[in-house]
DNA sequence: TGGCTGGAATCAATG
DNA sequence: TACATTGATTCCAGC
């Protein structure tokens, strides 16, 4: 870990550059409210002591209340209700009773070749689908991982059968084989010890057993398509029926893209889709059945795959590392083994680089760690495996609740579930977060290292308000453009090994994606740097074999990070937050510019501004930004640049007139380094300080700056936005809903906004920040999709009293808070052209593609706008 | 030697 | 239909 990891501050950078997404991409989150939670008090949820979204239908009085049992959702039933206790809300849980078919599989692919963790460990005991990663060398082993030069069909074969590990879970989510098993071999309960509250506490309630989430997906992909939350894994069934795909199925088709001189893949080439996997998801043919679901029992390998004398489970362990590295470990142990002993996880933390236990050291120990493997055969049809939930249950159930995100352990929420990345006291924040771009590895592919922040190191997490225990965060890949967070079809977090991997971690699947699972220790201030999270890229063919094309364009995660926190009762609190996008490709990875950080964030027309970042060159522009009511306009600054030792370097921006001769105030804009088309920065948010109508601090500007014209932008604005103060009295403001579809803010769900009447464009409110307040991000509108979950902080009274002034946040476009619109906000005319009349006038109008192109990557790249109200106000006019 | 990283070749899809 | 551009995937080489 270099010193750039140490946690051990914030970053001055990035709370000097509140614009920056790179670093510092925690919400603001709120003050502990009155019920402050925590292990030893347990959740106290007080209807009066919380004021969180109190009208909102998310958090509705009238809660939902599911009953597990089936679908026998009651809408009326109280989850929190506001006149009784605490109720934790359950997730749609749906147990197992009989271990799946090709649970081998996946817990071949899976299982540590460490030692499982004791029930003291942080992370808990390994469920069937974990694996732990040591700090030693012996992930990959060459004698386990042959050479990855296999040959195109069997690397082909064996990429997708890699990539079945990511899904063969499916049939392997058994707590009650677990707990069976467990009692069989005098293991702990799998079901009490938790991934989240993993160091069993005398406190510690009984933890999460995990199986919800896969029981739903399970219905999804039996009952729903397309899956509203998809998630590899609900393609298993997909999948299998891929094999034996009907004359106009997709896996009849050639692949619509990949090809390779040599190692790429042509679906209509000498493999025939029907013999192999169609996508790297399922197992190779053979081992699926027609049936929805594979059939039980150990499936023979391919003719490509030896006849190996290798215990049950372990034939993976044939594939090449190649396409293996990112499933994890490859023991698999077979049943009836006696379990590891929690000192083995222990050694394995404690163990310094390099002494950790060998290979069949590890092997021994994994083979023995997993006795509650049913024999082949013995397993209940997969179908009859879970319950059918409608997946809408957990959505409303959500956001009917009034209460705090707590879930039974035994249905804690998938991982598409909304939540907050705070509640009470107890808030997971991402002190560092990822730098936007990070070029992932094809399974094909070595391993690109794990994803680094800005400035070289490694992201942080922390977990602020509890140090009871030790504690997990689980990290993985999500969607970077919608709503609510939730795993990437193409990508999967990738557990990155290495010298200067320092963090333990451990891999397991949850609803069908890969995750890793980082321990919080109190004695490191509950903060864990994430040195070991890498990206792996999904073949689009393959999972658009399953899923129908999904886009091309998805070359953006987010990722996740969510931590359960155990509370009294037996709940667990879920918080999740989430980095900013990350661009994945490598072209545009290697030719955007980044915007390190920039200073000052408002100043007036003819001051200087610096620029840091990297990518940055001579031919680089500063391109200004503003959206008006009727379209976004942008002008150019003079730059020049001032190259550093460093792959870093800085424009000397001389701040432009603002295009709008008439602004007065206080005008917020965004602005851009560009190298030229689609290549550009992300958007950052710069204050515009007019003193006066055409009143500019040099006599040398022009009276207007003039307009540019970008790739995407055909607005010439003809209204300032003008903001004056911030308009919004009552305090904290938290989410305007977006105008598309009905998407809700994954935390908040829908609150008392309404549309703005135009040509009002901004809902503005009034915050108070926090030394680490910015930036902000809002999931549920696409215009503001940028960055971590909005925070779910109850309202507060009064502005504290500080001398900080209010930042007043632009938090969504054509609504507003349900509160009369201020007098100091108001739009004034400007000379109106427009460039290309067939673009509508109203946002609205205007396709949601588009709304992405134009505002995801010009405008909004961060989600936030802040406006730094000025200390004097009047002086601004 | 293996992993990480950057670069580029190749091909398909798209405009 | 030909061509150019873009995107996806794989391969290669250097460190």
């Amino acid at each position: 870990m270099s010193g750039d990891d140490q946690p051990s501050g914030p970053d001055l950078r990035t709370l000097w550059s509140p614009g920056s997404p790179q670093d510092l991409v925690s919400p603001p989150c709120p003050p502990a409210p009155p019920h402050l939670l925590s292990a030893s008090q347990g959740p106290q949820y007080s209807p009066q002591g919380s004021q969180y979204s109190p009208q909102g239908p998310q958090y509705s009085p009238q809660g939902s209340q599911y009953s597990p049992q089936g679908p026998q959702y009651s809408p009326l039933g109280p989850q929190y209700s506001p006149l009784g206790p605490p109720r934790t809300l359950a997730c749609p849980s749906i147990h197992i009773t009989a271990i799946a078919p090709f649970s081998h599989l996946e817990l071949s692919g899976s299982r540590g070749m460490e030692d499982p963790p004791g029930p003291e460990d942080p992370l808990g005991p390994l469920g069937p689908e974990q694996t732990w990663l040591s700090l030693g060398p012996c992930y990959r082993d060459s004698a386990l991982s042959p050479s990855p030069c296999s040959s195109l069909s069997s690397r082909s074969w064996l990429s997708d059968l890699s990539s079945c590990e990511s899904f063969s879970h499916v049939y392997d989510d058994v707590e009650g084989e677990l707990e069976e098993a467990a009692a069989r071999c005098g293991l702990a309960s799998p079901r009490a010890s938790p991934r989240a509250s993993p160091r069993a506490s005398p406190r510690a309630s009984p933890t999460p057993g995990w199986g919800a989430g896969f029981g739903v997906e399970l219905w999804q992909q039996q009952y729903q398509q397309p899956s509203p939350g998809p998630s590899p894994r609900s393609s298993v069934t997909e999948e299998t029926w891929l094999t034996q795909p009907p004359p106009s199925s997709p896996a009849s088709r050639p692949a619509s893209r990949p090809t390779s001189p040599c190692g790429k893949r042509r679906h209509s080439g000498g493999v025939d889709v029907r013999t192999r996997s169609p996508s790297p998801l399922c197992p190779p043919a053979p081992l699926c059945s027609p049936a929805p679901l594979c059939s039980p029992g150990p499936a023979p390998p391919e003719q490509s795959w030896p006849a190996s004398p290798l215990p049950y489970g372990l034939q993976e362990l044939n594939v090449p590392s190649k396409t293996r590295r990112t499933s994890g470990s490859q023991a698999d142990p077979p049943p009836g083994q006696t379990p590891c002993q929690e000192e083995d996880l222990d050694r394995v933390l404690d163990s310094p680089p390099g002494q950790t236990p060998g290979l069949e050291d590890v092997l021994d120990r994994v083979l023995a760690a997993l006795p509650f493997l049913d024999p082949p055969g013995t397993q209940t049809p997969p179908s009859e495996l879970f319950l059918p939930v409608p997946p809408s249950i957990r959505w409303t159930n959500q956001r009917a609740s009034g209460g705090p995100p707590l879930f039974s352990p035994s249905s804690p929420p998938p991982l598409d579930w909304p939540l907050p990345c705070s509640w009470g006291p107890v808030e997971l924040q991402l002190v560092r977060g990822p730098r936007p771009f990070h070029r992932a590895h094809y399974e094909t592919e070595g391993s690109r290292g794990a994803v680094r922040t800005a400035s070289g190191g490694h992201p942080v997490v922390k977990l602020q308000g509890y140090s009871e225990q030790a504690l997990v965060v689980q990290v993985f890949m999500a969607t970077a453009e919608e709503t609510p967070l939730r795993p990437h079809p193409f990508y999967q977090v990738h557990r990155v090994t290495g010298k200067s991997v320092t963090t333990a971690c451990r891999e397991t699947t949850l609803d069908g994606t890969r995750v890793l699972e980082v321990p919080l220790l109190p004695e490191h201030d509950m903060t864990a740097s994430l040195d070991c999270v890498g990206i792996l890229k999904l073949r689009n063919a393959d999972i658009e074999l399953r899923k129908g094309d999904l886009g091309r364009r998805n070359t953006r995660v987010r990722v996740g990070y969510r931590v359960h926190v155990p509370q009294l009762h037996g709940n667990v609190l879920c918080l999740q937050t989430a980095s900013v996008p990350i661009e994945c490709s490598q072209r545009l990875a290697l030719e955007l510019p980044q915007v390190v950080d920039f200073s000052p964030a408002s100043g007036s027309v003819g001051e200087e501004m610096s620029i840091r970042g990297t990518n940055i060159s001579s031919h680089s522009r500063v391109i200004f930004a503003h959206r008006e009511p009727d379209g976004p306009c942008q002008w150019e600054a003079e730059a020049s640049l001032v190259p550093e030792r460093s792959s870093e370097s800085v424009l000397v921006v001389r701040i432009p007139p603002y295009h709008n001769t008439q602004a007065r105030g206080a005008v917020l804009v965004h602005f851009y380094v560009s190298n030229g088309k689609k290549r550009r920065s992300q958007s950052h948010s710069f204050t515009y300080l007019n003193s006066a109508p055409h009143h500019f601090l040099s006599p040398e500007d022009p009276p207007a700056a003039p307009l540019v014209k970008q790739e995407g932008w055909d607005y010439i604005p003809n209204n300032a936005l003008v903001l004056q103060e911030p308009f919004h009295p009552h305090g904290p403001f938290y989410e305007a809903q977006g105008d598309y579809g009905s998407s809700l803010h994954p935390t908040l769900g829908s609150s008392p906004i309404r549309p703005l009447p135009p040509p009002f464009s901004f809902a503005m409110t009034t915050a108070y920040p926090t030394a680490a307040a910015l930036p902000f991000a809002n999931q549920s509108d696409p215009l503001l999709r940028y960055g971590p979950p909005v925070p779910a902080p109850p309202l507060r009274g009064p502005p504290p009293s500080t001398t900080v002034p209010p930042v007043t946040r632009l938090v969504g476009r054509g609504y507003w808070e349900d509160s009369p619109p201020p007098h100091s906000l108001f739009c004034q005319g400007g000379g109106a052209v427009r460039v290309k009349q067939e673009v509508e006038e109203s946002l609205q109008e205007i396709t949601l593609d588009e709304v992405n192109e134009l505002i995801d990557r010009d405008f909004f790249g961060l989600g936030e706008a802040t406006y730094q109200k000025p200390r004097d106000a009047s002086g601004l006019q």
